[in-house]
DNA sequence: TGCAGCATGTGAACTCTTTCACTAACTATA
DNA sequence: TATAGTTAGTGAAAGAGTTCACATGCTGCA
């Protein structure tokens, strides 16, 4: 064999089958709301470099990002806002309605169901869920509490896609046993633990205390680990 | 002279810059968090393999993330898990109690005040802020809520070292400012904007809309899922 | 119409992170 | 004490993600 160079050249097409990142789809997400802000200035136009600097990125990371969905931009010119605003938020999904659930009004459930932004980016909340008797049959914050012993019942009932999981850790997995059950394929959560589901069920966590020991290790370390990743998840 | 040892020629050891990344730190708060458990369930050692196995990770991951700081097990055996989580506690910088502050007591920063979790892994919250007289002076689940007015002195009277911001992203930045005034360098941020400071100042921000966007891009994409199809062709 | 200037889109290089694969070292047992 | 079995620690390889650098192609103007 003469060639040996020739096995190793296979991998000449290393065109992985389209692997979009996570901290892709995180920026996408900070891009559209920067474009949101941008629009109700009337921007028309904004370019890679200046998309970059308000966010502190880098332009190519910024064309990069969205050179994986296509090509939205104009040489010479830049990205028309409006445009781009509705083609990112087409790439997230969020061309559509989406209907959530919260399950557990405690500390974290009641500031869910009260939080603004939800309604205002897209996220109606349809279900709100306790199992605290004291709780459920009132409203809270304008949404009748529902007793979680339905939960399933409701939940497919009201064809709820997502669904903010707000409970004790010790009862964070069997809940999800049931909301997967339910048809429900995405799930945030803010239990501190690792929720077994299926594979087509998609789960995102939310952990304060984790961000908070992140910060005590920075401020421990006294050595600036990476000076500009500040913010960024 | 000695051959090897001496010289600049060789493009020299690949000095670890001890450059720590973000999923490292992250892993390490919830390698704590497992150890806790296992500490209460009596369990004395525990090999990297478990480790990783409860966390759906890989054993070479767990090692490697440790070995960034030093030799805590033992070969043949596994780690001391009290031993370990001591250490652990020691890197995040969790050998301390530390202050916080939350400011905003809308539905985040209640929420916040109210979590439980805070004050059992060390962070005690020492003052809460809002603007809104009606909540000045009252109490909010047993803390005082003072007037943001007073930010900065209370702040420093206090030695408040972690800021929790939960305020509308209209008023993060100025507030912060005040904040990094007053020394404080650990800010947790609620508010889906780009938070300018210094760079020995650290921010992580909690987004949980970004973390919804995730999970619509993910159903999205698996709904329509073709192929060869991740956005437009 | 032609030309100058800009900014996109993208392969390639680079850097960072994860996994592999192997050695060293300890435990347990006889 | 010797031996079998197990597992930590770690360079090196592989894999991801980011940045570079430049050709391409559009805009605006004379």
């Amino acid at each position: 064999m003469t060639d040996t160079e020739n096995k190793s050249e296979a991998p000449a097409k290393t065109r992985t089958p389209k692997q979009i990142s996570d901290s892709t789809i995180h920026r996408l997400s900070r891009y559209l709301r920067l474009l949101g802000a941008l629009e109700a200035d009337s921007v028309k136009t904004i370019s890679s470099k200046e998309l970059a600097s308000i966010k502190r990125l880098t332009p190519a990371q910024v064309r990069k990002d969205l050179s994986f969905f296509g090509s939205f931009g104009t040489r010479g010119l830049g990205y028309p806002v409006s445009e781009l605003k509705v083609k990112i938020a087409g790439i997230l999904g969020l061309d559509k309605r989406w209907r959530l659930a919260i399950i557990g009004v405690g500390n974290i459930g009641s500031a869910l169901v009260g939080h603004k932004e939800f309604p205002e980016r897209g996220f109606d909340i349809r279900l709100v869920f306790d199992n605290d008797q004291r709780k459920i049959g009132s409203k809270h914050k304008g949404l009748l509490v529902s007793d979680i012993k339905n939960l399933k019942e409701e939940l497919l009932a009201h064809e709820i896609e997502i669904v903010a999981l707000a409970v004790p850790a010790s009862v964070a997995q069997e809940i999800t046993d049931i909301v997967v059950s339910a048809g429900v394929r995405g799930i945030l959560t803010f239990a501190p633990i690792h929720l077994n589901t299926p594979e087509n069920v998609f789960v995102r966590r939310e952990d304060m205390t984790m961000e908070l020991e992140y910060l005590t290790f920075a401020l421990s370390i006294n050595a600036v680990k990476s000076p500009n990743d500040l913010g960024l998840s």
